[in-house]
DNA sequence: AGTAACTTTCCTGATT
DNA sequence: CAATCAGGAAAGTTAC
């Protein structure tokens, strides 16, 4: 069960997730603050998202709490470079980075790309990181003070960091504010889906395992070994797919 | 270090 | 014709 509910539950927000007050203060000034989307019903926090399927809002949201915590000069971040999506701002190399925020664009790349490998679990879960962390402030003379432990949550293990194509696939489909209609339900109780941008899906794949040679064909030759586990069944539709019996956390009344 | 499960890559051929 | 589907084969990756 406790799979079932990744993103939905994946952090609760509290603890650092202090909302927008020095936010606000920051960018108060009209020319940093470009308009956004405003937020959806589904008004969840950067930390219970994935980095690629972050809105421009999670990204903003994400800088804030890098600000906030790390102590970085936001007069160094060029903000408009930063109104972009969770998946463009994944896309973005440590050069544009650093053009965007200069040293603080290295350290905010250095975050994001934690965050993508370990989950938030990078932030306290081993000596070794807290220490690469440490290592990689010093030598950029940035202050590490706000990294706690406190500051983190005891309840950060999720699959954030499964990389199982049908747990990504079934999180993409619970998902409806990230996936951006790339996958949709053809029958939500009987687990049947549709996949509609195939390239896009490929692509988020991709970023999700680093690997910039991802392809639908490829992807799709992995989702039907699942037909052989049961984890998806055959329809003989194209570009439809079923959740089998040993899918789980899928289910609606389940979740 | 070995293994098994899972994923990627490539391929041939069929279907839509 | 292009995109997709079906799987076999083999190599690569990851978790334990």
């Amino acid at each position: 069960m406790l799979d079932s509910v990744t993103h939905s539950t994946f952090l609760p927000n509290t603890s650092f997730c202090d909302p927008l007050m020095s936010w606000t203060d920051l960018f108060s000034n009209e020319e940093y603050y470009p308009a956004f989307e405003h937020q959806t019903a589904c008004d969840s926090y950067w930390t219970s998202v994935h980095p690629e399927y972050w809105t421009k809002r999670h990204v903003w949201e994400w800088l804030q709490f890098c600000c906030d915590q790390y102590k970085l000069d936001a007069n160094c971040i060029s903000f408009c470079h930063f109104n972009v999506s969770g998946l463009q701002l994944c896309s973005m190399t440590q050069e544009e980075f650093v053009e965007a925020a200069g040293i603080c664009g290295e350290y905010l790349y250095f975050i994001l790309q934690n965050i993508r490998s370990q989950g938030y679990s990078f932030f306290t879960d081993t000596e070794e990181t807290k220490a690469a962390i440490k290592d990689y402030a010093d030598s950029n003379c940035l202050k590490t003070s706000g990294i706690k432990s406190q500051d983190c949550h005891s309840q950060s293990r999720t699959s954030l960091q499964s990389s199982h194509l049908w747990e990504f696939v079934r999180d993409l489909l619970l998902s409806p504010e990230e996936n951006c209609g790339i996958l949709e339900w053809e029958d939500r109780e009987q687990g049947i889906f549709r996949v509609v941008k195939s390239e896009a899906l490929a692509k988020m794949w991709g970023q999700r395992k680093k690997n910039d040679r991802m392809t639908y064909e490829k992807l799709s030759r992995a989702l039907r070994y699942y037909y052989k586990t049961g984890i998806l069944e055959r329809v003989d539709r194209r570009l439809v797919y079923k959740f089998g019996k040993n899918a789980h956390g899928w289910q609606e009344d389940k979740l």
